[in-house]
This record gives structure tokens, C-alpha cells and sequence, in this order.
DNA sequence: CCAATAGTGTCTATCAGACAATATTAC
DNA sequence: GTAATATTGTCTGATAGACACTATTGG
């Protein structure tokens, strides 16, 4: 036993953001081409350490949204998870509290600002394919990504993809491009309506695009989906890279 | 703009830790009482700093639990959330793991080790009357609790609670004790066993304590219940202290 | 007219909850 | 026998998914 008084070690804090949105009916995530060491040349996810030692990390998160990302404001922001494995970061001891974001569909590919080298990529590609990242965040993302499917069950969280008003065939796409399966338009439509608080109209206003115009709808007060949004069935085409075990567990039966 | 090199602030971590388990059919949680300042005499949850900067966070709350709680092990240990805000710890700026435990039921009120002031208190007395708390330790028990309540609807968390065996009787005590419902056992029973892979015979023994003996079951190889364990029914008396949103986000309808 | 999407109605297998009935122990 | 719990069976209302059908636009 040593009788000098022992100081607890002190670990550097980051917060990284996984940003997803839809472009082309496929879901994307925000990643920025780093172009110092460590991980020269690879992509990361857009983040840092905090600014200073009393910042909120909530506060943080956002203002690395807006630093890195561009994104003055998003309608999702929640904590996703904790990195902080000893060797992750070649710099030293580093936290990561990632968090995750949603951005509606089809903000222009960001510029300007800190945000040079952001681009948006394909989920899909990113973590099936060789495309390299930094540190540990294709575990980061894959987690993000899981979340977000797991939250469309439940939750809301789907308004959040679309824009202020959407069509329910646009809230289809979210649940399709998330969850990478085909939805029975007309079974899909009614379990919508029925989920009353979920949607609601908004004005009598309607859009056009190729048959008939489609009724407007804005996200409601109702955030917890009860009964949810079944995921289970219809599979028509199955998407590759669907390897999504969040947990370090076993297998899913029926 | 300052020329000279930015280096980013420094935290210290910790890593506390929400262990439940079941008493005489209520869910409680473990807590120590604080014989040091800050919040000496209130209870905290078990935990402490990172003992060395290398030291793993999952490795750290395997320490705290065996050094602080006496658990050499518990069926179920998973990261809850992070803390970080920072007036939250009076010694300056501490960013908490947490981490959500499951012991096993009737583990007897601890001794020896260094967890000499720790005790099982109902959670329902915790989250609701004016025991002392100290930091932020009650809203992490809050979000524990929450934690548990959605895990046991959809994973097989509810077994961690359970012996090596069990009778479904006693797993549905589980579910009544954490959702503060009353379940129908004939009903129970049924879904319980069509639920193939959740749980599994553990030998032709039985048990006997006032009726009929039971079957005993182990936990089977389903990690995953589908469908879930529909949690929405019968409350026969509502359990306070269900304030949980862990974000700064909406309500709940349905 | 046709093509395409929006929206409604209907059928059926399945399921959750209510609850009767039976089984097996202790007393 | 009674009391208590375990286990099985049955009924009924609700629902998810399949899918026919109508509505409304553009061309």
C-alpha cells in the first residue's frame, strides 16, 4: 500500500456524430475525409474533443454539428453510445460519446464552413465494403445504424428523415431504406392512420408527382409507437449488409 | 485566434454501476452509503475512478462490482448511459460510465470485501421518497430501472434475475416485480413456452414449496423474444418514479 | 384509353387476454 | 376432503398481412 495520496487518472473526451439521412431512397451518413494524422486519407465521422473543460457534451455534439457538419439544426439528436477502449486512438487516452442524428431528406451536400471535405455515403457501402475509416467508427456507425432501426419500431423517429410536411409513401421510404425491406403500400398506409399522434394532416394541401396527388402530413405529438411498427415480415429483396447483431449475443428465433 | 498549440481538455471517468435484483418479489437496487465527502452519509451507487489510465471501462466496472458490490460475476452486465454534466461532481469535471447490472435473486445483503456499507433498498422507496442521494445517482437509477423495463419486453434479460433454474412462476415474478403489473400465470405460462429457445427444461426435477411442484427451466439459446413481451396490460397499481426520458425529448402517448 | 400512385374495403390466419377445467402436491 | 399452485384447453375480439377494388392525376 503506497501512502501518497493516488490522483485518478485523466482521459481525454470527444464526441463523435453519426449523421443519417436519406438521398435516392437509400440511407446515407455524413463522413469528412481527414487530412491530418492520425488516419491521413481515411474518412471519420464528424467530431472532436470538447472546446473547453466545462462545455456540456450535449452542447458539444451540437456544436460540432454545426462546426463539422454544417447542420445548424436537426430534428434528432440523442446520445448513442460510449468508445473507450484503451487503444483506439493512436493520441493518447480517448472518450468517445458518440451520438446520433438525423437530418431530413436531401440537404445539399454541405459546404462552406468547417465542413470542407464532408460527403455523404451510402450506409450500405460503408460498412460492407474496403472504403477505410478511422479508429474504431465503422463499429460506431454500424451501432448508429442499428439504433435507428431498432428506434423506428418503437418511436417516431422516422418524421425525422422528412422534410416539415411528407407524403405517407415518403414516411414508406424511411421505414424501407432503414430497415432495407419492401412495405405493402396500402397495409403500411392504414397502420400509419391508426397510429393516431403519429401523423397528423397538415392543411388541406396536396403535392403531385406522377398519379394521384398524395394528402400532407406533419409529425404529431405521439412519440412511442404502441402497438410498433412490426419489421418482421415481407423481405422481398434482401439487402446485402444486414449483418447487424448489436449485441455481443445470440441468435434471434420466433 | 491564438498561435499557441490547443490541447484539449482533460476529464477524469468513473464508472458507476446500477446492480438490481429481487427481494421478496420487488426490485431493488444496490447502494452504498457515502462515509467520505462529497455527499458523506448519502447513498451512491457503487463505482469509483479508472485505477490506472490504461484500465479498460468494461474491466473497471467489473472491478467496482467485485470490489464495491462483492459480485465476483452477474448474469448480465451491459453500459447504461454516460453523465458528463458538468456541475454534476463537486470535485470537478467527472464524466460517468454507467453500467447496468442483474444479479441473480437473493443474494444475501453482501459483507466482507470493501462493500461494508452496502444494502439492497427497494428501488420503488428509492426513486420516490427523500433518501438522500448522492450526485446525479438517482436519475441514473432511474434510467437503469427504465432500461431493465424495456430489455425484459424484448430480450431475455428476465432470466439474469433468476437462480441457474428456475420455474416459470418465478420468472413471471420477475416481470411483475419490474413492471409493477399483475400477469395472468395460465396466460404467462403459455407464452413463456411458445416463446421456443427462451427458456428450456433443466432436468426432470421439480421443486416443491406450497402447491403443485414445477417444472424447472433454464435460460435457452434466444436472446431475442419475438414477438415481445407485450408489457401494455393489466397495471394493478402504477409504480412511481417513471419519469425516464433520458433525452430532452417528447412525450409518451397510445 | 393507359400508367401510376393514392386511398378504402375485405378476408383470413394468428394471437392476446379471459377464464374454465384438470393435475399434483401438502395438510 | 380443502388449499394452493401448476398446467392444459377453449373461447373471443383484435390485428397483421394479402390483396381486390376504387379514386385521381398525367399523358
Amino acid at each position: 500500500m503506497s501512502v501518497e495520496p493516488w490522483e485518478p487518472p485523466s482521459v481525454l473526451l470527444a464526441v463523435d456524430l453519426v449523421i443519417l439521412t436519406l438521398r435516392s431512397a437509400r440511407l446515407h451518413v455524413l463522413l469528412i475525409e481527414r487530412g491530418v494524422e492520425p488516419y491521413r486519407g481515411s474518412f471519420a465521422l464528424p467530431g472532436g474533443f470538447l472546446s473547453h473543460g466545462d462545455e456540456d457534451i450535449f452542447v458539444a455534439a451540437r456544436r460540432e454539428l454545426s462546426e463539422e457538419a454544417g447542420l445548424a439544426d436537426v430534428p434528432h439528436l440523442e446520445m448513442l453510445s460510449v468508445y473507450g477502449e484503451p487503444g483506439r486512438d493512436p493520441r493518447g487516452r480517448v472518450i468517445s460519446v458518440a451520438y446520433l442524428a438525423i437530418a431530413p431528406r436531401l440537404p445539399e451536400p454541405v459546404a462552406g464552413t468547417d465542413a470542407a471535405g464532408a460527403c455523404w455515403k451510402p450506409v450500405e457501402d460503408v460498412l460492407s465494403s474496403g472504403l477505410k475509416l478511422a479508429f474504431d467508427h465503422r463499429r460506431i456507425i454500424a451501432d448508429g445504424v442499428e439504433c435507428a432501426r431498432v428506434k423506428l419500431e418503437h418511436s417516431a423517429l422516422a418524421t425525422a428523415f422528412c422534410a416539415d410536411t411528407f407524403t405517407i409513401s415518403e414516411l414508406q421510404q424511411v421505414y424501407e431504406a432503414v430497415w432495407g425491406v419492401r412495405l405493402d403500400p396500402r397495409n403500411f398506409y392504414r397502420k400509419v392512420q391508426n397510429a393516431r399522434g403519429f401523423i397528423v394532416p397538415a392543411g388541406p394541401m396536396r403535392r403531385t408527382e406522377n398519379g394521384r396527388p398524395a394528402r400532407l402530413f406533419k409529425p404529431g405529438p405521439l412519440q412511442v409507437l404502441y402497438p410498433p411498427m412490426a419489421r418482421s415480415a415481407q423481405s422481398v429483396s434482401a439487402p446485402p449488409g444486414d449483418s447487424t447483431a448489436q449485441n455481443p449475443e445470440g441468435g434471434v428465433l420466433s
